[in-house]
RNA sequence: GCGCCAAUAGCUCAGCUGGAUAGAGCAACUGCCUUCUAAGCAGUAGGUCAGGGGUUCGAGUCCCUUUUGGCGCACCA
């Protein structure tokens, strides 16, 4: 990683507190304890390259007006041998520091060097973390929500593990419980309506309506005619689930690769059921005296965790709920070693979310290692006006619509342009225009735009070579400056994307990096420049470029040569 | 009714967890290609940060309240 940023921060916070030791040492300040103060990169540059507000968080503390305990310390810093060319008080007590020209060649040559791991910290320590998104329902197709979900979660997922966690990824299959037997159901009503039309048997209310059933009873009628007729109910159900089933989750793997996600591990509910953590797990919660019976069913008492009444966790006829196997899951993650776990959920499931911690807890684990991040539904557009039918199927729009209409790399990038939590409106005919509307491509304008300068360059004999530090120095312009800056940025940007668990912080971050570097490219040439200027130049392209590419690759969206 | 989430330019959204004069893009208008990709750039215009209180050196950001939206309060998942 650059340690360039963090290293000339924590100068900054050494000779702040060392001059406020000779303001007391002089007794100019009172003896009292520091105050949490920020050193930040201001976003106007007249407000130098780094501010620290020490003299305005102390001000109660010292009992001093902030300006005047600016002005104290100012006068007390030492900036011999540091990187600091200039230090002022400005408004209301800040003090800004203005770095020396040598800082900006400084992160050139480092981000040259480290190339493809620039960026990448070991922030998170190596912590392992488990990150659990989509996790769609087998029992159907993937909805445009999963959509969002798969790329939010992949894309924090990578997020996380360039902060220096170790990530793994992983999909719950809910192939187990009330769903599957409906799912069996639905099929097998599907199936006999073949044989004796719909108004013999009609399909309830509470079945799967989609066509994706009707499909799977005919294709099985095909293949093996009305044999399940035959067979008891129960039985052409079990063997009309264990057929489509399969066939689902395969599907499901498909579209997930075809959107660029690999999974660590596909968990299947089932596994639960059959090797005795469910069991454990509620005979745990009886140990603890958690739990009662009541009109037959077994109540875990959530209202001493934090929930406002008691659960069900296994039902009058004797089937678990799903939160019963859920907090069976989630402790099965726990035991499997990982210090945080974080899911990504719709929000209309916000409801489960203390349930869940608060479950945690009461089985003796700690429910505070549990993130849980929600997502708002999506709002699905076409140039503006709303959408809620595919046109080819008459249904509710899906995963694999999407991925027909709009490149994969336009929805990953779009689906994180926004935090999880805002509600979202997805604009099909935004995603689909190739033009500077759309941010993705206005990124990878950027790249290939500077792929295009080193093709021009190449063509006239001129590659990169090793710049001097004086050379370097020769990239003054605001524009050039600018772009420096904010190429240094980028190892904090990734650690602030990682604490808030956001990507979207690095979709915009990218897209700042394009238009920063489209300015430069407008009011500075790179060829036809005198010798040393160029190569100066030429060593910002591929600075920048390295570092676009950087993050197109942890988005899993391509960084094309040419456009 | 109770709870969770939101409200920033005409539209879509940023705003670095309390900092300096609230920023982009789209839409409107004016400019910039015989020179590295105009899928680009420069400029003009656009605001009572939903309303009202409070906290302090300082509030779009934190607290209270009202209004308006989205969602949730199952022996569904």
């Amino acid at each position: 990683m650059s340690k360039l940023v963090n290293e000339v921060k924590s100068e900054i916070r050494t000779l702040l507190l060392e001059a406020v030791g000779r303001c007391v040492a002089e007794g100019e300040l009172p003896v009292e304890p520091m105050s949490d103060f920020t050193i930040e990169a201001p976003s106007d540059v007249a407000h130098g390259d780094f501010a620290a507000n020490l003299a305005l968080v102390s001000a109660k503390t010292f009992r001093l007006p902030p300006r005047k305990i600016a002005e104290l310390i100012f006068a007390q810093l030492a900036l011999e041998e540091s990187h600091f060319e200039r230090v002022e008080v400005a408004g209301p007590g800040f003090i800004n520091f203005y770095l020396g020209e040598k800082y900006f060649g400084d992160i050139l040559k480092d981000i040259l060097a480290l190339g493809r791991e620039y960026g990448r910290s070991d922030f998170g320590g190596g912590k392992r973390v488990l990150v659990e998104f989509v996790s769609a329902n087998p029992t159907g197709p993937m909805h445009m929500g999963n959509a969002r979900g798969g790329a939010l979660g992949d894309c924090l997922a990578a997020v996380l593990d360039a902060a220096g966690y170790s990530v793994e990824r992983e999909f719950y299959i809910n192939d187990a419980g009330n769903q599957i037997e409906k799912f069996a159901l639905s099929l097998d009503i599907r199936y006999q309506q073949l044989f004796k039309g719909e108004e013999a048997v009609p399909l309830p209310e509470e079945c799967y309506q989609g066509g994706d059933i009707k499909d799977h009873a005919a294709e099985y009628a095909k293949l093996h005619g009305d044999a399940l007729l035959k067979v008891s109910d129960e039985e052409r159900r079990r063997l009309l689930a264990e057929y489509a089933l399969p066939l689902n989750i395969a599907k499901m793997r498909r579209d997930i690769a075809k959107y660029r996600i690999e999974y660590d591990t596909w968990f299947p509910e089932s596994i639960l059921h059959g090797n005795g953590e469910l069991e454990e797990t509620i005979a745990i919660l009886k140990e603890k005296g958690l739990t009662y019976e009541k009109d037959g069913a077994l109540y875990y008492k959530a209202s001493e965790y934090g929930c406002e009444k008691d659960e069900v966790i296994i039902r009058s006829n004797g089937n678990p709920t799903y939160f019963a196997v859920d907090i069976a899951y989630h402790r099965n993650k726990f035991i499997r070693g990982f210090e945080r776990c974080i899911n990504i959920w719709g929000a209309d499931h916000h409801g489960h979310v203390a349930r869940m911690k608060g479950a945690m807890d009461a089985i003796g684990l700690d429910g505070s290692r549990l993130d849980i991040i929600l997502m708002q539904l999506v709002k699905l557009l076409y140039n503006g006006e709303p959408i809620r039918m595919s046109k080819r199927t008459g249904k509710a729009i899906q995963l694999a619509d999407l991925l027909d209409e709009v490149p994969v790399d336009a929805a990953r990038f779009l689906f994180n342009m926004r935090e999880a939590n805002s509600q979202m409106d997805f604009d099909l005919g935004l995603a689909i225009q190739q033009n500077s509307q759309n941010p993705v491509y206005y990124v990878q304008y950027a790249h290939a735009r500077i792929c295009s300068i080193i093709k021009a360059l190449a063509a006239e004999g001129i590659t990169l070579r090793t710049v001097t530090d004086a050379e370097l120095a020769l990239l003054t312009a605001p524009e050039e400056r600018a772009l420096i800056r904010h190429l240094a940025a980028y190892t904090d940007e990734i650690i602030a994307a990682a604490k808030s668990y956001d990507a979207a912080n690095i979709t915009h971050y990218v897209v700042d990096l394009a238009t920063l570097f489209h300015k430069f490219y407008n009011a500075c040439r790179v060829k036809g420049e005198d010798e040393a200027l160029t190569q100066a130049r030429f060593t910002l392209c591929m600075a920048t470029k390295q570092v676009i590419f950087n993050v197109l690759e942890m988005l899993k969206v391509s960084a094309p040569e040419s456009m």
